[in-house]
This record gives structure tokens, C-alpha cells and sequence, in this order.
DNA sequence: CCGTGACTTAAAGCCGGCTTGAAGTCAAGC
DNA sequence: GCTTGACTTCAAGCCGGCTTTAAGTCACGG
């Protein structure tokens, strides 16, 4: 049998990740994955890291950022496969933001579809086009983008 | 005749649209708003501009970028009130905009919950871990979920 | 006619999540 | 031992969607 490698260097893991090695580097200054580092100073990752790296990479699809992939992060074990639990509680936490932002997305749709009824976008009257109303806003895409709280999370 | 200020300041937009009137210079430098000017250089908007900047934030919330808006936004009537033709052609375009997100989503939920049954992150057998998928970044491609089983290798 | 506040411009800055580049070092195969 | 490619660091750049700043001008009420 061909030994698993135990150590990976940055460009084994990022093949193995899918993750372009200045990404990895990037993480690491962020605290969101560690090395250990070779007489020479070139990084060695634990397997571990790959498990890691997925984590990060599946918490930025349920529309975390990599801050707040860090704070998932710190809730699972940091060298042992994660449990069940570990797990669950952690996803479960991410189902609830998805939900949250499809719910959003939802909203904004009904309101769209009323809008086809009414033709408008008339200002005052369409619900569509309400500046006090910033939680319309907080929704889709960028919404981060949009101006108000950039570090996110006001629930 | 009208009893309505015919041309409103930058202030004046600002205020009614919930735009802060930086932004709105910048809407008019990506050519998604237009604005006439007094002698001495001051803008000033036509009341048809309330309704393209509502038209924006719309789209953004909708998910577009401002091209795209720029782009939407080529399809309706420059100073006439669209028409519920022009806006229904439109708003059906965003609706499948948003209806695609909103797919995406239940996917990634999908996934997350199967993840919470098989405790995994486990990197090749999950579908979470889908390397080669650029998709955490803005670009949202429905590549997110699909996808070809990671390299083969041993996690 | 003047003071004041609202306006003007261009350029720079900010945020998150990276990528790119420059200049240099390490590890491994022949 | 040498070559080559993978690695190192630090700094700067990029994208989108703005905001901020600086320095200066306009418009209106008194």
C-alpha cells in the first residue's frame, strides 16, 4: 500500500481543495487554518486541514464570511474528525441563515409579482421602493454591498 | 397646472429616494440616471429620476449589478411612466433572477441536511466539498451544487 | 449684497476576498 | 552539485459600490 502522505505541502492541499494556494496563505493570516513549517519555513498541513478548508469553503456558500467561518470553526475540534454533533449544531446554524435569506428572497418576489399587478415602482406607493424599510433591502446578492452594515448581522 | 416642484435638487432626490446624493452622482457616472443643469452648473432632476432610482435599488435587491440594472433599466421609457407591459417584461426577468437563487439555496439546505445525517464534510463523499467550484465568490453560478466528484484520491 | 448651506469636481479611501508581482529560498531529481 | 519548479514574504492591485475629503462655487433668505 502507497503511504498516505501525512503532511501536505500548500500546492498538494490546494489541489486537493480546490482552493488556489494564495487562498490558503489568506486563510492562514486570517486564523481560519494553521501549518506547521519545514526546516526551510515551508508549510506542512495535517490532513486535517482538507476537512477544514471544505468547512470554510461550504460555510462561504451558506453566505458566511470568512470571519464568521472562523467563529463556526472555533466550535469544531481541531485535530479529531468532528462528531455528529459538532457537526450538528454547527449546520444547523447555517440552515437557519439559509432560511432566513430564502424567506428574504421570498418576500421579495411577492412583492415583485404585486408590482407586476400594480405596474409600479410609482415611489410612495410601491412597496417595492421603500427607504425606511431596510430589511427589504438586506436581502439578496451583495447585500453587504448595499451600504448599511457591512459587518453583517443585526438579527 | 402642476403643483409639483418640476425639478428636484440633488438634496431633494437624495431625501425622497433614500439615495445619499453621493450615490447618486455615482448612478449618473455608470449612466443610470441622467440630470440637467441650472446655469450654474447644480444639478437638476426631472421627477422621472424618482423613478429610475427606485428601479435601481430594486434591481439590486433583486440581485443585479448596477451594469445590469443599466441594462434593465435600457428597456423602459426614459420620461414616460412605464407602462405595465414595460415593467412586466422586466420584473419577470428578475422574478426568474431571484426563483434561480432561491433554487440554489434549498440545494445548499438539502446538502447541509444530508451532511447532518452523514456527520461528513468528509471531503470526497460529500457534497459539500466540490473542488474546482469557484462558487463562494459573488458569481453565484448554479455550478455551486453540481458537480463532478472531487479528484480521485484518498481523503 | 452678503452670509450660509447646498452644491460642484476629482481623487482617494474602504470593505471583503482574494490575486498578482517581485525578489528571493527550498526541495528533490539527475 | 546543479537545475528546476515549488515554495517563501511582503506589498500592491482588483472588483463593485460606494463614501469621504478637499477645495472651490452656486442659490436663496434676509
Amino acid at each position: 500500500m502507497s503511504a498516505l502522505p501525512v503532511r501536505l505541502t500548500i500546492g498538494e492541499l490546494s489541489d486537493r481543495s480546490g482552493v488556489a494556494a494564495s487562498a490558503l496563505r489568506y486563510y492562514e493570516s486570517l486564523g481560519l487554518i494553521t501549518a506547521e513549517r519545514t526546516a526551510g519555513g515551508q508549510r506542512r498541513y495535517s490532513r486535517a486541514m482538507l476537512r477544514r478548508v471544505a468547512f470554510v469553503r461550504a460555510a462561504q456558500i451558506a453566505g458566511l464570511s470568512l470571519e464568521e467561518a472562523r467563529e463556526s470553526l472555533s466550535r469544531l475540534p481541531d485535530e479529531r474528525t468532528p462528531t455528529k454533533a459538532d457537526w450538528n449544531a454547527v449546520s444547523r446554524s447555517w440552515i437557519r441563515r439559509v432560511d432566513e435569506r430564502i424567506a428574504e428572497l421570498e418576500r421579495l418576489k411577492d412583492t415583485l409579482n404585486g408590482c407586476v399587478g400594480c405596474g409600479c415602482l410609482s415611489l410612495r406607493t410601491c412597496n417595492l421602493y421603500n427607504p425606511g424599510d431596510t430589511a427589504a433591502g438586506r436581502g439578496a446578492g451583495p447585500r453587504w454591498m448595499l451600504g448599511d452594515p457591512p459587518p453583517a448581522r443585526q438579527s
